[in-house]
DNA sequence: ATCCAGGAAAACG
DNA sequence: CGTTTTCATGGA
């Protein structure tokens, strides 16, 4: 099977990075061995100490996800500016943010949207099994993850099937929405993060929250600092105490948040938010 | 039972 | 215009 080898200067956590949070098709066996659907392919991958093993895919293409291309180190060391977050990223030493595909992170997250992560995880599994095409491997069939014209024709039964509760007509809308998903793809990639943001916001069931995650996941704008229930605590309880007390997060105070964020860690503060959301409590 | 979860749309005043 | 209500699902 094929190997590949970290070196030193090249920290990487695959269980860290896989069990975050920010993908939610991957999952772990007893032995450590990580199974998951990267667009046509299924992935097989394990750690051991600096050695990744793997099939599936060729090594670039590991490498590529993963993002092992980037010098973690120097992403840490960027955001690295007080005890806080500098206790998250010894914690979360080898966290990586993964490279999504844009079409299925986009629909991942409408299908989040106040719910947890076991019940987004099952969405999206039922969304693949009932739309998406069968992969075999190891004598397991996986799926996936259906393109755009797979789920702008889906009918209203089946896609109930899949259990998205309010989030089906905001998937079906989108899809319908989003002619051609290289295009589409293309024009986010290209526009500066605030742009990219507005033009997210316009789809049906995104709203600031789930373009900040698609920007950041799929799109590596590491400057978008999405703004969940747990991330609005910590911020709340370490970096801004005068935040009120208040249920309901206001608009105000979501852009008071981040543009503290980015201030506070600078370009890369959406790197911060995933360490500080690792090593959250609960 | 009640509350909560990687919220956002729609209704309201 | 900003603020409150509603929405479907399942686990704790």
């Amino acid at each position: 099977m094929p190997v590949l080898s970290l070196s030193p200067d090249e920290p990487f956590s695959l269980d860290l990075t896989l069990s975050c949070g920010q993908a939610f098709r991957w999952e772990r066996d007893a032995d450590g061995w990580w199974h998951g659907v990267v667009g046509d392919r299924v992935i097989k991958i394990r750690q051991k100490n600096a050695t990744l093993t793997f099939e599936g895919g060729p090594s670039p293409f590991i490498r590529h996800y993963f993002s092992l291309d980037t010098d973690l180190d120097a992403v840490t060391t960027s955001f690295d500016r007080d005890p806080f977050i500098h206790d998250a990223i010894l914690k979360c030493r080898g966290l990586r943010l993964v490279r999504q595909p844009a079409w299925e992170c986009l629909i991942s997250y409408i299908c989040a949207t106040n719910s947890n992560i076991p019940m987004i995880k099952r969405r999206i599994a039922n969304i693949a099994n009932t739309f998406g095409k069968p992969l075999e491997f190891e004598e397991k069939t996986y799926h996936t993850f259906p393109d755009h014209a797979s789920l702008a024709c889906a009918c209203t039964p089946a896609l109930s099937e899949c259990k998205l509760g309010y989030r089906s007509p905001y998937v079906l809308e989108t899809a319908c929405d989003i002619e051609d998903e290289k295009a589409w793809n293309d024009s986010i990639a290209a526009l500066p993060y605030e742009q990219a943001r507005r033009e997210l916001m316009r789809l049906q069931g995104v709203g600031p929250k789930a373009a900040d995650c698609i920007l950041l996941f799929a799109f590596q704008k590491y400057e978008a600092f999405p703004v969940d229930v747990w991330i609005r605590r910590i911020m709340r309880d370490h970096y801004i105490k005068t935040l009120n007390n208040d249920s309901s997060l206001t608009g105000w105070e979501y852009d008071t948040i981040r543009r503290f964020a980015e201030k506070h860690f600078g370009k890369y503060c959406g790197y911060a938010q995933e360490y500080l959301y690792a090593s959250r409590e609960g």
